[in-house]
DNA sequence: ATAGCGCCCTGGTGGC
DNA sequence: TGCCACCAGGGCGCTA
């Protein structure tokens, strides 16, 4: 499931692609698209070049050279791969970009919940919170965003109009780094949790970042490479293994319908 | 306005 | 062994 970490490591990958132009596209399911017709992404895209790749949140973002922007969001399962077009696969290969240099960049995506944006921008882009590795990223900004709200922190902290990019992986890593249960009131937050966790969601990414994301099941860069992070999680994943820092077996739980991954000794309901 | 939830998908898993 | 129910989950869009 990719998130920042992993859509950063993709961005970073895809440097080759820049400078590079599409001679043709070729759409094999048009399930991917969003609010367009095959023909009109393929006559948008075609013979258009690769000027600039940038991150936002989750989204990778491919400028073209005549100003528009190719969002991709991979949601679950998706994949941009770059390589020989004899080496895409057969099976859950949705749209193939055909490079001016050979070489062919194809998305594929096996539980198909991944989208391309053309014509439309996603809504959720400008709704996005600020880059938690970016300045624009404080203590502050959990301070203010969490005052007298209800909401259980997990929540908060995958709410993307709150802070941009932060998944189930990265959310529940954060927590347990920060001590705070995923279950705890935003607003009841203490100023210790409050800085404990911010301080945790950076180093979280940070990490997750150098070790070029986490690689539980599906995420690979363009090239097919795993990521390293998956041996350095505390929690995620690890449901009744020992907790790495007081040996206490890690429960889960479900917050907003999605499954958090806690240490109940390190993390306790009624705050520290 | 805002919070909460169902839905989309398919491969892998666990139970019988 | 085979089958099947169930689970994973980000964001969108609808409802209360």
């Amino acid at each position: 499931m990719p998130e920042l970490p992993e859509v950063e490591t993709l961005k970073r990958s895809l440097t080759p692609v820049i400078g590079r132009c599409f001679q043709q596209v070729e759409i094999l399911s048009e399930h991917c698209l969003y609010h367009m017709t095959p023909e009109f992404f393929r006559e948008r895209i075609r013979g258009r070049c690769i000027h600039r790749i940038d991150r936002r949140g989750k989204y990778l973002r491919i400028h073209l050279d005549d100003a528009a922007v190719m969002t991709v969001h991979l949601r679950m399962t998706g994949r941009l791969r770059l390589g020989a077009p004899e080496e895409a696969p057969d099976k859950h290969v949705h749209v193939k970009f055909w490079l001016d240099d050979g070489n062919l960049l194809w998305f594929q995506d096996t539980r198909k919940f991944g989208r391309l944006y053309l014509k439309d921008d996603p809504p959720g882009l400008a709704l996005l919170g600020p880059e938690p590795m970016s300045d624009d990223f404080t203590p502050r900004t959990l301070e203010l965003g969490m005052k007298n709200k209800k909401q259980p922190v997990k929540s908060w902290l995958l709410d993307q109009r709150r802070i941009a990019g932060l998944g189930n992986i990265y959310a529940d890593e954060s927590l347990f780094r920060a001590g705070v249960h995923p279950l705890r009131p935003v607003g009841l937050l203490t100023d210790g949790e409050r800085q404990r966790l911010w301080t945790a969601i950076r180093q979280v990414l940070q990490e997750a970042i150098e070790a070029c994301g986490t690689t539980f099941s599906d995420f690979q860069d363009s090239y097919g490479r795993p990521g390293n992070f998956g041996q350095t999680l505390d929690v995620y994943q690890r449901k009744h293994q020992p907790c790495r820092r007081c040996q206490a077996a890690v429960e889960t739980c479900k917050v907003g319908g999605r499954t958090s991954h806690y240490c109940p000794n390190c993390q306790p309901l009624g705050g520290s």
